[in-house]
RNA sequence: UGCCCGAUGGUGUAACUGGCAACACGUCUGAUUUUGGUUCAGAAGAGUCUAGGUUCGAGCCCUAGUCGGGCAACCA
């Protein structure tokens, strides 16, 4: 048996390498380390599944540790919610930790620093401090207190912490290096005065640490071996180095922090600011609304753990910037619930059918399978009588013969019932239909084992009877925005491109009885539609329906085909000239690099492209690719040929172009020396 | 104008210390099917941002450039 290559990404090799290089297992700890100021997202699923991942891997514990240090921001509310999300994404933490559990520790170890001289407090205003500090491109200036004497400092540092002063009066620094090309290394803040009630500190505190101080240390104290962040902090790792320098004592480990790139899902946006923004103006019902991609918003919809999990396994990790297509998300829950979601029936856009040779007062049970990819899914029943409900557009009066479905004259099976042919229709005054009439063959109820209940017919439709039927509301679902990357546009604002119909509520579904008994977790099939869970707002005598995401439908997508065809001319608008003309040599790179490949048609037909895009190309353009290695033979077969092009056109021959025809002519590859022979020929 | 990242099919990730680019999603065929679903078989699609260089050999190494992202909150 082959062995499974499982590649494992950058930051397991970096671990692969600290083990070889003596770190002894048991030292592996992780940690996941959320603010507690907003719910968790599918972004924030990738670091969930990457640090519990790592540790199951590894056999290592993960801390789940709260960043709680700002208490103007956090609420006791979202430690809550992010503890439920872990969970439920199914995972186990070793230990809840808190940086507010280590506030003391951070405050002692500030008292050392500027008893070393490697801290102060400085009393100017926020305005003045930032002047100081300077641009990226010029260096900041140190502040007059940096040279304040270390009484002073642990008087005033004192002082802070006892509450003589008004928030934001001081705030205690890190003596680092006023011109580092690296702004977090200006002298940063490592606490400043808040007078606010803390979640879990209450009022204890009212001067509270910043994210580096605490970060790294409360890393350290935790002695978590790879502390794994987002890209943005990359430049926060001299900072965490340098404040683990000042406290590390090497019979202990150093923790390492190393970044990955967020993750972007298209057609959404991911920050919490933004999230937020979306619930502030209503624009979604809240911060679960089955439109957001948080955790919860997921839950709701009807996404499941596994689907999730698998998303972000299917997705990896890496260090570039990215934008992953929703259809894989999509992906993902229709794989998981295609094993397991129990089929049913519904309707959402009925019409009646009415079976004319069946007896107006019978009534059927019939058996349904709950789920053809379970062999011990087992069945449901599911009542017939003479009046069903159908789709609409699963009719037709009449309909080509790629249309499978309901035609007048034509038969379709009745999924787990009868089959039946189309006999005529009843419209209402204004021409809509409002009765379809058929008749049925008593023969061939599915299952009943009889010749005609084995008969193949092109379509099955999915029905309810109109006698059992539960009405119910469905809520379906459409992306939240219609640009792909919303947030990518510097100069327009992302509220710019809400999807207007993003919730569509259908008022009057019907499904069959069955789906009374549904509970809140369950997940449906309803066949040919989608996957469907129940709402949280739905009550046992109004069943409201999520639907969670439609079924793969190439029929829709052949449908919709003509329709793109015809937007596709217009859909382009003429590039400018200069475009046009860069993308020509671009274009004629791109052809010749494969060139020597080639061979027959397909080497004529790229010399034709060349010689046709050759058109828009000018000297200037050319003329650096002259210098293209000797051994890029393709490229210069390219450039040979545009050269030609442009002779023609009457170029005037020069030094540089006689150069470059005689390096051709000379060349030991034969198609490059027989194009350089036909434009030696050209005056 | 500084510093730090990154660049591989439409999308996301691979390619062990250099050995002519793989997997998944998506797309398109065909078969099967009492879901136009599932499953199965197959196809198209990148020569790895550009230009030099090192090498028998470069997506991987070196140089220069281009493009994209991040960095000047008493946020995390």
């Amino acid at each position: 048996m082959a062995e499974d290559v499982k590649s494992i990404n950058f930051l397991e090799q970096l671990i692969e390498e600290d083990l070889a290089n003596g770190l002894s297992p048991d030292k592996l700890r992780f940690r996941f380390p959320p603010e507690p100021n907003g719910y968790l997202h599918i972004g924030h699923a990738a670091s969930i599944c990457l640090n519990f991942g790592l540790g199951e891997k590894y056999n290592a514990p993960v801390n789940l540790r709260f960043d709680d240090t700002n208490p103007t921001k956090e609420e006791q509310e979202y430690v809550d919610a992010i503890k439920y999300d872990v969970e439920w994404l199914g995972f186990k933490w070793d230990k809840v930790c808190y940086s507010s559990d280590y506030f003391q520790q951070l405050y002692d170890w500030a008292v050392e620093l500027i008893k070393k001289g490697k801290a102060y407090v400085d009393g100017q205003s926020a305005a003045a401090m930032a002047e100081q500090k300077g641009t990226p491109t010029t260096p900041g200036v140190a502040s007059p207190h940096r040279g304040q004497s270390v009484e002073e400092n642990l008087d005033l540092f004192e002082r802070m912490k006892n509450g003589e002063f008004e928030a934001g009066r001081y705030v205690l620094r890190a003596k680092i290096d006023m011109a580092s090309p690296n702004m977090l290394m200006r002298d940063p803040l490592l606490y400043r005065i808040v007078n606010k009630a803390h979640h879990r500190t209450g009022n204890d505190w009212c001067i509270y640490p910043m994210y580096d101080w605490a970060h790294g240390e409360s890393d350290y104290i935790e002695q978590i071996s790879h502390s794994l962040c987002t890209l943005e902090f990359k430049p926060h790792r001299e900072l965490y180095d340098w404040f683990l320098d000042q406290i590390y004592e090497d019979t202990k480990l150093r923790p390492k922090q190393r970044e990955f790139a967020r993750r972007n899902l298209s057609y959404t946006v991911m920050s919490k600011r933004k999230l937020l923004a979306l619930v502030q103006t209503k624009t979604v019902a809240g911060w679960d609304d089955p439109r957001m991609p948080t955790i919860s918003g997921l839950r709701r919809r009807g996404y499941t753990p596994e689907s999730i999990r698998k998303f972000s396994e299917l997705s990896g990790i890496s260090k570039r910037d990215s934008v992953t297509d929703v259809s894989l998300l999509e992906f993902c829950i229709r794989e998981d619930l295609n094993k397991t979601a129990t089929r049913v029936m519904g309707v959402l856009d009925p019409v009646k059918l009415v079976i004319t040779n069946y007896p107006e007062d019978k009534e059927e049970m019939l058996i349904a399978e709950n789920n053809p990819e379970d062999p011990n899914g087992g069945t449901h029943e599911v009542p017939f009588s003479r009046e069903l409900y159908i789709e609409r557009e699963d009719f037709k009066e009449e309909a080509g013969n790629k249309f499978f479905r309901l035609t007048i004259g034509n038969e379709v099976r009745l999924k787990s019932a009868y089959i039946i042919k189309g006999e005529s229709v009843v419209k209402d005054a204004a021409g809509n239909i409002t009765e379809i009439h058929c008749t049925c063959d008593p023969d061939s109820r599915s299952g009943s084992g009889t010749e005609a209940s084995m008969r193949k017919v092109k379509g099955t439709l999915h029905w309810v009877s109109i006698k059992h039927a539960v009405k119910v509301e469905v809520r379906e679902y459409d992306r939240l925005f219609l640009d792909e990357a919303p947030d990518s546009h510097g100069d327009k604002d992302f509220m710019d491109f809400v999807n207007p119909d993003s919730l569509k509520i259908i008022k009057e579904a019907y499904v069959e009885p069955f789906l009374k008994e549904a509970k809140l977790d369950d997940k449906f099939q309803f066949q040919r539609l989608g996957y469907f869970t129940l709402d949280k707002d739905a009550t046992s005598d109004h069943l409201i329906f999520n639907k969670t995401v439609g079924l793969r439908d190439t029929w829709a997508k052949q449908q919709s085909k003509p329709e793109q065809q015809n937007d596709h001319p217009a859909a382009k608008p003429a590039q400018s000239q200069q475009q046009e003309q860069r993308s020509a040599i671009n274009e004629i790179q791109k052809i010749s690099k494969k060139y020597t490949n080639l061979s027959g048609d397909k080497l004529a037909s790229a010399r034709a492209s060349i010689m046709n895009l050759a058109e828009g190309v000018s000297y200037e353009e050319l003329q650096p690719l002259f210098n293209t290695a000797a051994k890029k033979v393709g490229t210069r077969i390219g450039v040979m040929i545009t050269l030609g092009v442009l002779l023609n056109k009457g170029l005037v021959r020069n030094s540089e172009i006689d150069a470059f025809i005689e390096a051709g002519l000379n060349d030991a590859n034969e198609l490059l020396a027989s194009e350089a022979k036909t434009i030696e020929a050209i005056k």
